[in-house]
DNA sequence: CTAGGGTTAG
């Protein structure tokens, strides 16, 4: 019995378990390290346990085997703690909170008041911090209310929490009730005063995540201004970049992660920022900067425990960049995969147009042993859609609820339906969508509509097009898209009338927008842009290169210009688009023999293609094009029109309207 | 000894 153990032994069990939980815990160490470690603790304390533990050791036993979430043995201790105090309860409460055990936690919430023991803020707080760790945010929010009502106050732990479940919710307001709330109640400084606060910097921490997850930019930015360079610390600069990059503009993300490790007051990024840094380059399309994040992740052995996250990461930054063979790299190097390594390695084959290595890696991924699931099925399907795959993709369709048991979602039949329409098969798809066993969405309507364009079926675009307008989802894309439409079956009238509804209800044409890495940095163009002060001779080798390539066949397909100006014009229109910019200015900046990897807000347009195809015989580059939802590789042939002509059809599909 | 901030695919 540790009661009667000599007295140094005492403290020394109770150091070492809360020892053993701080370095695991806290140092990003996975549940089951932990676990292991515990085993040993447990060989030393339990084999004179069968008598009481103390109430300091058996407390630390009961949190160390709730963080394992084996609320069994805590239970037991808990049981056999002749004194407990209000730690011991609080700590089942968390340990049952944290494992999502809801119903119990609340179960001794109550015998706590039974007891007569006063319930205190760290109770409460348990319990809110279990609700917001699993995502049960309203419910997190919900006890903060009755915590309030039954006048207990709350202290910087709860006000952190309760400001993690608003950020996940992106509930502004409620967000900034609590902002209010902590300065009036005095739980934040106001004098900007860091001074070593530790918990103020936190409670700061959360505000800035709080705000930037709302989309609240400049609250979020003020509030991380105010705060001293060298007061900021990992988790400072982490949520604003992370800000930046998922809600923001991912350029900011990457100039604050420039700042952040810039002397004197430099930070060392942990995995978070890591992770959240890649997902900047991701968007931005910007392989440079990722390469050196992933050659200062090699570098750097303090990454390996949480190579994971880090890894899946990569995985997508490479192949939004373009490069998938890397991608195919880090993914071969991981020597354990997430579900989520494994579909992101789906993603990027599908996205390349590189159908049958994307299947092949589903095969893999079920001979690894993970059982597909209904998104694993949607990324499936979507790699079929975008490789021009018809039947396997409508087999996958069927087997997700033949063989798997799966109820396909409304996704699955947008996906499917896509798949059909663009390929011809619009009276199967159209079938497909009055058999849906729920009402169509928004994205199956673009789906029908955008295969309209490709297919001149006025009819069948006018119905999505009234769809979209009755569920209030039409934008400029489908505008634009049924306007094309119309344009090609010479229906001038309506033309006119969309343009007229366009401009009455005030929603516009987002300008198409393409930018390129050239050798001094990144240029951007907007659709005939002469802005760049190397307009003159991007313009002059412009028009050079479309006299070569009409020489060897090339013909520009007018009908992607505006409709209603002289075929002259419309020439001259199209040489103005923003990605034939791009690519000019690639050209006078890149070395021959460097791939020209340019990325455009918008669809790339079926002349641009066409004649990129052509260009890329006669420079010696290969041209990577990256738009919203995929790449189109040109490389010195034909290759897209080779394979099938399947890609042709692709990349005409949704028009020019949809981001 | 109990409660607390930031990350990945669709």
């Amino acid at each position: 019995m540790l009661l009667n153990l000599p007295k140094a032994v005492k403290p020394i069990g109770v150091r070492f378990l809360s020892g053993a939980r701080a370095a695991c815990v806290g140092v990003d160490v996975y549940p089951s390290h932990f676990a292991s470690l515990l085993k040993e603790c447990k060989a030393i304390l339990l084999h004179m346990s069968h008598l009481m533990p103390d109430v300091f050791v058996g407390n630390a036993l009961i949190d160390a085997y709730g963080k394992c979430g084996l609320m069994e043995n805590a239970v037991k201790v808990f049981n056999m703690m002749e004194f407990k105090d209000v730690v011991s309860w609080n700590a089942m409460v968390a340990g049952y909170s944290q494992s999502g055990n809801f119903k119990a936690a609340f179960e001794l919430f109550k015998n706590i008041r039974k007891e007569n023991i006063p319930l205190d803020v760290v109770t409460w707080t348990a319990i809110i911090a279990g609700y917001s760790q699993r995502g049960c945010s309203h419910e997190a929010l919900n006890v903060f209310r009755q915590m309030i009502f039954s006048g207990s106050l709350p202290n910087c732990v709860t006000i952190i929490s309760v400001l993690s479940a608003c950020a996940s919710l992106g509930a502004f307001s409620q967000g900034m009730e609590i902002h209010a709330y902590s300065l009036k109640n005095c739980l934040l400084t106001l004098d900007n005063d860091f001074g070593g606060e530790d918990e103020d910097l936190m409670v700061y921490n959360a505000l800035i995540d709080m705000y930037s997850k709302c989309r609240s930019f400049k609250a979020a930015r003020s509030i991380f201004d105010d705060i001293p360079l060298e007061e900021r610390n990992v988790v400072t600069w982490t949520v604003m970049i992370g800000g930046h990059a998922q809600y923001g503009d991912s350029n900011d993300a990457l100039k604050l992660f420039v700042e952040m490790i810039s002397e004197p007051y430099g930070v060392a990024p942990n995995a978070y920022t890591i992770s959240c840094i890649l997902m900047a380059c991701a968007h931005l399309a910007a392989i440079r900067i990722g390469k050196q994040i992933h050659a200062y992740v090699l570098c750097h052995h303090r990454y390996d425990l949480s190579a994971y996250f880090v890894a899946n990461c990569l995985i997508d930054m490479y192949s939004k960049c373009g490069d998938v063979d890397t991608d195919r790299h880090v993914f071969d190097s991981m020597s354990q995969k997430s579900a989520i390594s494994w579909t992101s390695m789906m993603i990027g084959y599908g996205m390349h147009g590189r159908g049958s290595e994307a299947l092949d890696i589903f095969d893999k991924m079920r001979k690894a042993g993970f059982v597909p699931d209904d998104i694993t099925f949607l990324v499936v399907l979507y790699a079929c859609s975008y490789c021009g795959m018809v039947d396997q993709g409508l087999s996958y369709f069927d087997s997700m609820s033949a063989d798997y048991g799966l109820t396909p979602r409304a996704e699955h039949y947008a996906c499917a339906i896509d798949l059909l329409a663009r390929f011809g098969r619009l009276d199967k798809a159209w079938k497909t969508v009055k058999d849906m066993p729920m009402e169509p969405t928004a994205v199956v309507w673009v789906a029908l509509l955008s295969a309209c364009r490709v297919h001149s079926n006025v009819e069948l675009a006018e119905h999505a097009l009234n769809k979209l307008v009755e569920m209030n989802a039409e934008n400029d894309g489908s505008y634009t898209l049924i306007s094309n439409i119309y344009a090609t079956a010479g229906r001038w009238k309506d033309v006119a009338r969309i343009r007229h509804l366009m401009k009455k209800s005030g929603i516009k044409k987002r300008p198409g927008c393409s930018w390129v890495h050239g050798q001094k940095g990144t240029a951007s163009f907007f659709v005939g842009d002469r802005s760049h002060p190397l307009s003159p001779q991007i313009y002059a080798l412009l028009e050079s290169l479309i006299d070569r390539i009409k020489a060897m066949g090339y013909v520009p397909e007018t009908n992607f210009a505006l409709h209603d100006v002289d075929e002259e014009e419309k020439n001259n229109l199209l040489v103005e688009h923003s990605e034939k910019l791009a690519l000019a200015y690639g050209l006078l900046t890149t070395f021959p023999g460097c791939p020209i990897r340019i990325t455009k807000n918008l669809r790339v347009c079926g002349d641009c293609h066409s004649a990129f195809t052509y260009i890329s015989k006669i420079v010696d580059h290969e041209i990577v094009v990256r738009d919203p939802s995929r790449f189109h590789h040109f490389k010195n042939e034909y290759n897209h029109v080779l394979r099938g002509g399947a890609m042709w059809i692709v990349d005409q599909e949704k028009g020019k309207g949809k981001m």
